[in-house]
DNA sequence: CTGCTTTTGAGGGATTCGCCTCATATCAAT
DNA sequence: ATTGATATGAGGCGAATCCCTCAAAAGCAG
């Protein structure tokens, strides 16, 4: 990369965290922060009126997660390369970030330096994470994922039922709730344990707030 | 009060928003931001060469959380003022950090000056909380708590039960992993559940996602 | 038509859980 | 010394769940 400065936007709903942050990446020499968002339709706006290498994310938007937001924005902008900054939610957004094309993971808990090394490795093309997570684990950590997802297809009807455990409902309310009894449930049940991997009932109900199927 | 300036310590993990916020808190007139501390053990050792009305606390700390910080801190100095911030966790903790002693509560999303305003009502004695929640109700919402939470005092051998649930134990592995017996394993979760109102395996879980009990 | 998947269901036995009462030891507070 | 909270445990019984096999209707691809 020898094109002139690394051209950034920042998107933080955070006004204090923001103004501090883009400051200092301001003070870069080959940095270039061409505005700072507050929120996804500001990004949005701004993204058509610049144009722009890198977006620094705050995982946690308020109308938007900052994982949908990628997903959409690198439909339309392909070569749009985000990074995700993540307060104490942390890790467990990671693979969804990973999986949404997000190319870097900063915890905010972070020096600022790590920031920088964040944005110039990404400018690069290479991933960024934390040290803990090599970038050679990376690459293989993201294949599995999504084979491991295209393998797991769960149906529409298991999905229905591993709603209902996820919600803690008995075999009898499920029976009540979707009108089948309760054997078909237990072969539901079974099949979500045996394609998900799950050994108990906590696995499930975890995986179901991964994954937004219920809500925390 | 007219007797100076207002004495605050910051203390957050967060090196690029303690120094952003505590920077915009050093310029005003009736400020004097004495120090900012990184951690619980260095806000202690500031604690003993400084004298200060006010600590400005990110709610979630490394090391201890600052409901933890805050209960301890009061014992030793119960004229210290803590106000709270806290990031997107937010809701949840609202009624500890207020039980725990806590005067204030703003959160990162605020603008710069809520913060301000919350330093200055409070280091006045009163209490500040965001205006959805006005000053009136706090009065009876605490009273109400601490009725309310005398009786749900989660003890500590309950807590390690409910992590073992929560990571899909069943009663035999904790029997191993606990060295106890299944009837006594069955006394600490009803006590859980009665406590805590949960009605499910599934409530226990997300009960102990959302207080980081255990990871997602 | 013939498989293959999905969804539905039954029977029956093994295992686990939930809930009830009763009981004991410890520690701290009154 | 008595009370209260905490932690430990036993016995027993009914309800819930798990696990295995067998089966059938519907939809869809080859």
């Amino acid at each position: 990369m020898s094109t002139g400065k690394i051209r950034l936007i920042m998107i933080d709903d955070h006004e204090l965290f923001r103004d501090g942050l883009s400051l200092f990446l301001q003070m870069q020499s080959d940095l270039e922060v061409v505005a700072a968002a507050a929120s996804p339709l500001e990004l949005r706006q701004l993204l058509i009126q610049h144009s722009v290498d890198i977006i620094v994310m705050d995982i946690s938007l308020p109308q938007q997660s900052g994982i949908d937001l990628t997903r959409q924005l690198l439909k339309e902008y392909p070569k749009l390369k985000i990074i995700f900054l993540s307060g104490n939610e942390g890790q467990a957004y990671i693979e969804q970030s990973l999986k949404a094309g997000g190319k870097g993971f900063v915890p905010k808990s972070a020096p600022k330096t790590e920031v920088l090394t964040a944005i110039r490795k990404v400018a690069d093309g290479q991933f960024y994470f934390p040290s803990e997570l090599a970038q050679s684990i990376f690459q293989q950590y993201i294949s599995q994922l999504h084979l491991q997802n295209d393998a797991s297809t769960v149906t529409e009807r298991e999905l229905e039922v591993l709603r209902c455990f996820a919600n803690g409902m008995s075999f009898r309310e499920i029976e009540d709730h979707l009108h089948i009894s309760k054997k078909t449930i237990e072969h539901h049940k079974k099949a979500i344990f045996d394609k998900l991997g799950f050994s108990s009932n906590a696995d499930l109900v975890k995986y179901a707030i991964k994954n937004n199927i219920i809500a925390l």
